[in-house]
DNA sequence: GTAACAGTACTTTTT
DNA sequence: GTACTGTTAC
């Protein structure tokens, strides 16, 4: 806390000598280039705003220059302008673009962050008022991840004698999310919804909440429903924060949950000086939560409210704003806006049905390497890293892998696992937990068998039986295990060891002179957990250890361990290496906030995109999140969109047949242009996606029919290529220029995604490989031989 | 206690 | 088709 308040006086000096400088007559030079709605949306600072700012209008542009306004004008201090987002990435864009319109002077504004990372500031000061009888929560208090939530859960569910299989942990976990997200205690959830797990739901919550105190722990979901509590409690104290904040900015609003809604409107409440950020159109977290509703609501919840629209979008052509926009009206209950462009030309977005997922994969592959090479003048020649391949469910990036990975072209995915959720990321941070709190039983029970000591669930059960003996933490109760020979052999022997290991790092850990970043290193070393992944001979052992290291190494910026263990829960982020040229693959989720000149969007079929399954949950407002999902996809492109769908898809090792899209149908034909032909590839696509009579097959067949489109660029690919699917994937072992790669058939390579496996077959530097998942055509280059000598480890 | 096998169950995901 | 879980056999 103290280096807070070192931080908010310098704040002061700096804001002081901001205003010693005098402020200039006329508009500020950060208002350059604002259109008139954008400068609205600055200069409406008292009373509460909602800036409705459809995609590509400038939004983050606006919120940051209000801060930089709220600021150069004196209106506030940076430490009493609170600014929520949703995602680390985006409290860093614009704490930098803050900083770059101030002229890099504000380094600070401390309540600028993710509601979660705000909520954990302000936990910390008041934490010993949460909680419940005896039990409250410590300043210390740590966060617990996912993994630690459901084997937490899994103890309490045993404990009830509950089936696991018929009410698995992660049900209830995802129950208790729910109730957290609408911020519902375990006494205000209603007597029906907790009736799940064998009529225990609501007790299994109730219990899980204070062993969550006992362990001087929070979830997630605790961060922001603790404050709401806190602030219901004690109105003292949220006088106290209503005060500070003298102005409140909130972006993505559309996105926010009941809890987070509650927070603000608390916070809010006296000044009312909020202005809430977001765009109904692009509210697709329903499914976690997110109550679009907040929105919709903002003129009731709060009035007097102004609404700004801010409708002009600078980012994509005419044509892909109209079919976005046609697509979208189809949506009701909205607020309504009308995106435009001053921009001209452009293409339509284009629309191309295929076989199966498969023909679509080669189909779009060769599309970006003409793009890339710029082989088509239509659209010019292109970065990979301008173009982007967004899909509904992450199964769908498959298709496009194995084929990227045989032509060779450079791609990355988007998303995915988390940087610190990667298990050895887990396991390394549960150590150094560990060696910082050595009552901290989660991370105890994470590590104590990892690398395998021999203590398995019965030893670990030994442990717990003598650990709540002698109500002592789990690492006392192992000491007293060895101490009294409690368990036999080679077990006995390990554990006493790592409880020894453990009580020296301890000692370091408080020892101020030691590094700790050595001492990070030591700990991985001396309890064979590094040993563990370099013996280990699966392929992606390296990759592991290269994230160890790199853990280590974002130790060097931080104090001690105790500092960094505070905020990598909250703020660790993905490694994104935007330094090569590569594709991007992401979820469409993945990729809101984000643009490409060109973006392929795969996969629209009924059943895939509407997803089958969100029509099913939640029926009319799960299709209408499904259709702002697609508008989302549509305007991330800048220049070129291209809509498509397979007539047949391998699911869950099945073949299925679907149709189109029903959004396929919505979108307005002046801005479409179909690509596909009719009877392309024989019998197949005519039979299973168009003759089943939907209004857009028969439209198709005739635009198809009349159009010109048998003469576009991508059609006469098509058709040159029609054949392509017939190519055997069998082994052949055709040698054609065996000396050229340096392979032969017969020898053994490695893959960095397949493993180990055979040269069957070469054409030229394509080898047919047989790996254990089957044959595979691989470039070359993409392989290492693997010699006899080998799988000898060092 | 661990390795090998069989059975099942599968969107979207930040903090 | 696979990845994960739980069961069985060593």
């Amino acid at each position: 806390m103290s280096d807070d308040d070192a931080f908010e006086a310098a704040e002061a000096r700096l804001s002081l000598s901001q205003r010693a400088m005098g402020v200039p007559a006329g508009p500020p030079p950060y208002m350059d280039g604002l259109n008139a709605a954008q400068r609205l949306a600055v200069e409406t600072l008292d009373g509460p705003v909602l800036m409705l700012a459809g995609a590509g209008t400038g939004k983050t542009r606006a919120l940051t220059t209000r801060i930089a306004h709220l600021i150069s004008t004196g209106r506030a201090y940076p430490r009493e302008i609170l600014a929520v987002t949703f995602t680390n990435k985006a409290a860093r864009e614009m704490r930098d673009r803050i900083g770059r319109l101030l002229g890099e002077a504000v380094e600070g504004m401390p309540w600028l962050g993710t509601f979660h990372s705000v909520s954990v500031k302000i936990l910390r000061r008041h934490a010993e008022l949460v909680g419940r009888g005896d039990l409250h929560l410590k300043s210390s208090f740590t966060i617990l991840d996912t993994d630690d939530q459901i084997r937490l859960l899994k103890q309490l569910i045993a404990a009830e004698n509950i089936d696991e299989k018929r009410w698995p942990a992660r049900q209830l976990a995802g129950l208790i999310d729910g109730w957290k997200n609408r911020a519902l205690t375990p006494d205000k959830v209603s007597r029906n919804e907790g009736a799940g797990f064998d009529g225990k739901g609501v007790q299994l919550y109730r219990a899980y909440q204070d062993r969550l105190l006992a362990l001087n722990a929070v979830d997630f979901g605790d961060l922001l429903l603790h404050c709401v509590t806190l602030f219901q409690a004690h109105p003292d104290l949220l006088a106290q924060w209503q005060g500070r904040f003298r102005y409140i900015l909130v972006d993505e609003y559309q996105d926010t949950n009941v809890a987070q809604y509650l927070w603000l409107r608390l916070l809010a409440q006296a000044r009312r000086n909020i202005c809430c950020v977001g765009d109904d159109d692009q509210s697709i977290y329903g499914w976690r939560g997110a109550e679009v509703g907040n929105i919709l609501r903002f003129e009731q919840d709060f009035p007097g409210a102004q609404v700004i629209r801010l409708e002009q979008n600078y980012r994509s052509t005419p044509h892909i704003l109209g079919a976005a926009s046609g697509l979208i009206a189809a949506n009701k209950g909205r607020l309504g806006k009308t995106l435009w462009t001053e921009a001209t030309g452009g293409h339509e977005v284009r629309l191309i049905g295929h076989w199966d997922s498969e023909a679509e994969a080669r189909w779009i592959g060769e599309e970006i390497e003409d793009f890339h090479s710029g082989t088509r003048r239509s659209v010019g020649k292109h970065d990979l890293n301008d173009m982007a391949i967004l899909v509904r469910a992450s199964h769908q990036m498959r298709a496009f892998e194995d084929r990227f990975l045989t032509i060779g072209l450079p791609y990355r995915v988007i998303g995915g696992p988390r940087f610190y959720e990667r298990q050895e990321i887990r396991d390394a941070m549960a150590y150094f937990r560990l060696a910082v709190s050595p009552a901290d039983d989660l991370a105890f029970e994470r590590v104590v068998n990892t690398p395998k000591r021999g203590l398995g669930d019965k030893a670990v059960k030994t442990i717990q039986a003598e650990a709540r003996e002698l109500g002592q933490p789990l690492l006392i109760g192992a000491q007293s295990v060895v101490a009294n020979g409690l368990l036999g052999g080679k077990g006995l022997a390990n554990l006493r060891e790592f409880v020894a290991a453990m009580g020296r790092f301890h000692a370091d850990v408080l020892d101020s002179s030691a590094n700790h970043v050595e001492l990070a290193e030591r700990i991985l070393d001396e309890t064979g957990y590094t040993a563990m992944w370099q013996n280990d001979k699966s392929p992606d052992a390296p990759g592991r250890l290269e994230n160890l290291k790199e853990l280590v190494k974002a130790l060097e910026e931080f104090d001690n361990l105790q500092g960094f263990l505070e905020h990598v829960a909250l703020v660790m982020d993905r490694d994104n290496d935007e330094a090569q040229d590569a594709v991007s693959i992401m979820t469409l989720h993945a990729a809101k906030g984000l643009e490409y000149p060109i973006v392929f969007l795969p996969g629209w079929e009924d059943g895939l995109f509407p997803s089958q399954r969100s029509m099913d949950e939640t029926g009319m407002k799960g299709l209408e999140e499904e259709r702002r999902l697609a508008y989302v996809g549509i305007t991330r492109a800048e220049k070129l969109a291209t809509i498509s769908f397979a007539g047949n898809r391998r699911m869950y090792g099945q073949w299925q047949s679907s149709l189109p899209s029903r959004f396929i149908d919505e979108l307005p034909e002046a801005h479409v242009e179909v690509l596909t032909a009719p009877g392309l590839y024989g019998q197949g696509y005519g039979a299973s996606a168009t003759a089943a009579g939907t209004e857009f097959g028969a439209a198709m067949q005739n635009r198809a029919a009349h159009a010109d489109v048998y003469s576009s660029p991508g059609w006469k690919r098509m058709a040159a290529r029609g054949d392509m699917r017939a190519k055997p994937r069998a082994p052949a072992a055709v040698v054609i220029d065996a000396e050229a790669v340096g392979f032969s058939v017969g020898d053994r390579v490695r893959h960095v995604k397949f493993g180990e496996g055979v040269v069957m077959g070469i054409a030229e530097d394509t080898l047919t490989i047989q790996f254990g998942a089957g044959f595979k055509n691989v470039k070359a280059g993409y392989v290492q031989p693997v010699g006899a000598g080998d799988d000898v480890p060092f």
